[in-house]
DNA sequence: CGTTTTTGGAAAATCGATTGTTCACCAATT
DNA sequence: AATTGGTGAACAATCGATTTTCCAAAAACG
């Protein structure tokens, strides 16, 4: 060995007086592998003497795993969807999987980043976090080349997906409301084409028709993000006539919605109650400290990480059964796709500052 | 080729009946190779028509490089170091790079993930994000396997380092204040041992001393976390005198500051004015528009990229002119640690509603 | 004592791509 | 006619670890 190069499993095996064979099965444990104990002992020693570190790329080249995975993540300028970001990271490194970073829109929008990113060998599988619904070119590349596991979207059954309860949020914010006695209460959705916002819509849409009140329903599209937060309040405002409270699909586009009413000199809760959806720091510290619900982000991106990390298990588990047949080999036929819904913790209201009892 | 399984460098020279060797000078371009035409044209065919994509791994482990680099990061919770990671992930994105993320906390506490992270062979640099002066053995450990770079803060000059011109920062928002008149300003620190808060610390006695006010001075400390920052609110109203004006470090602990005040029912910028460092869009939000001095985040992680990009660049060709010289032959001997500071776009003053005159 | 069985471990193939060396062939020069 | 020279492409080593195959020596058995 080169001084100054790293050791290699042949080092460690000269040092021990054995062949790279056995030197790999007894630190591997091996448990098929016969050696003496003394034999063992003399290989771990030397691993250890020299700082044996395994090259993770030529274990990888010749196993059938590369202990990566792949996140491509969207709106990473929202708190909230940094914590699915977070959630999913902290669960694949617990795993000891190593994570690779990637945003939606530079992959879809530059080709040889996506090809750079999807390299063959590189990732074990992906965890695809869909935001407008664009992305449908990117989850086709993606699920071609490895598993695939989505988050927050459903895509027509052919990929798992995991999801929080986003109807039974968007219910309890309004329960909340019907509950101070508000009646006419106006649901700030997300973009059109977001099935996101669409569940959250159709919670709203549930929670008011059992309180009969179906026929007040009232619903605004909003991009994710608080400008057009800003811009719905104003339109709103515009309004010949004003509900008494508002639904806002999402945190960051409350917080717009907030400003917009203190631009105008709305008071909150005097004249309007505001509700948002999903839980962060920064919503104590709004205009109006912003009462919300919250939903469980970092666990929704556990679970996609633990989704993806047992379709992985189980695929290699077959692959090994078949006697290493090639990566590949069955993408996406390895087993039905498993749709999975994030009830635990489930949805809690948030009580701060925005919400009171409708004006006279 | 098993039908199913992706097509290798083999089977690409066997459909256009060459060998692999020539097909991999050709496709890669090889200025050295001779081959004719048209049996360059077979090979390029080939490799279409069976969709071959290269294998990562395989790559990298013959040549010198991986394509990876690794993002240890800090307070993933604040939307102020998601922008330099952002920063980052884009710029070794547009180099080729894919980017591996990693959280500094989690590193620092599990050395099995460490371990992973560090694997040989996996990264070919590593840009580190310094929080709160903790990450020595971490720097330690990660210096001695890769090429590093540390953003915002400063070792010793034994890596290279990027930073912002926090100092002028800080000044320029005490220049602010001192030019509507304010006198007596108190300055909201980091935790101590925070270089960057330091440099911060340093700009606004800086400022002051110019102004002739350098007795007036005075520092309260806080975690970085709008926590802390309301909890120093709260001491700061404990003081039977009040400063007229406040700058906070940093626009996380600046969020949490108003809020105190609000509480306590003081009006900013009334009875006191409030400036920020850094920007982000939940500023123009917070329980009054806040007003901060904007720093290039981005921009500071994506110079940190680019340091590191060139530092690999140039260890990759010593290490070719030395006929292949094995990594880690002479980690950070390699060249003089690069430090930079950058200064374009310079610190630039937003201005919002937390400032204005000083009190009677 | 000869033969089978077990034990302990070495040798070699493999993963897929890269790259230095070698080789065959045809034309041009001495 | 023999040597050189140049072209086009194949061969084979290599990166580092894993895993199957296989072989020698020791032990057990009749």
């Amino acid at each position: 060995m080169t001084p100054g190069a790293s050791p290699t499993l042949r080092d460690v095996a000269q040092e021990a007086g054995v062949s790279p064979a056995i030197a790999s099965r007894v630190l591997n444990a091996d448990p098929s592998v016969r050696a003496r104990e003394d034999t063992r002992e003399r290989v771990r020693i030397a691993a250890q003497r020299l700082g044996y570190v395994p090259h993770s790329l030529a274990r990888s080249l010749r196993g059938a795993r590369t202990g990566a995975i792949g996140l491509v993540m969207h709106g990473l300028d929202s708190p909230i969807n940094v914590d699915v970001l977070r959630g999913a990271q902290a669960r694949c490194a617990e795993s000891g999987y190593v994570t690779l970073l990637a945003e939606a829109e530079e992959l879809t929008q530059n080709d040889s980043q996506l090809h750079a990113f999807l390299a063959r060998g590189r990732l074990d599988g992906v965890i695809l976090h869909s935001g407008y619904g664009h992305e449908d070119l990117l989850l086709e590349a993606v699920s071609r080349s490895v598993p695939a596991v989505l988050v927050n979207a459903d895509h027509g059954g052919a990929v798992s997906t995991v999801r929080v309860d986003d109807a039974a949020a968007a219910a309890l914010a309004v329960q909340h409301l019907l509950d101070l006695g508000h009646r006419e209460i106006t649901f700030i959705a997300g973009p059109a084409g977001s099935e996101t916002s669409d569940r959250r819509q159709s919670g709203y849409c549930r929670a008011l028709e059992t309180a009969g009140l179906v026929e007040t329903a009232d619903v605004m599209h909003a991009e994710w993000s608080a400008a057009a937060g800003r811009a719905a309040a104003e339109d709103l405002l515009d309004r010949p006539r004003l509900p008494t409270a508002v639904v806002v699909a999402n945190a960051v586009t409350a917080a717009g919605v907030l400003s917009g009413f203190r631009d105008a000199a709305v008071t909150v809760p005097g004249e309007l109650s505001v509700v948002g959806v999903h839980d962060s720091w920064f919503l104590e510290h709004l205009a109006v400290a912003l009462t919300t619900v919250r939903l469980p982000l970092q666990a929704l991106g556990a679970a996609a990480a633990r989704v993806l990390i047992d379709e992985i298990d189980a695929r290699v588990a077959k692959g090994a059964s078949r006697q290493g047949g090639k990566a590949g080999a069955g993408i996406n036929g390895a087993r039905a796709p498993h749709d999975e819904f994030i009830s635990e913790p489930p949805p809690q209201l948030i009580l701060r500052s925005s919400t009171g009892v409708p004006r006279e």
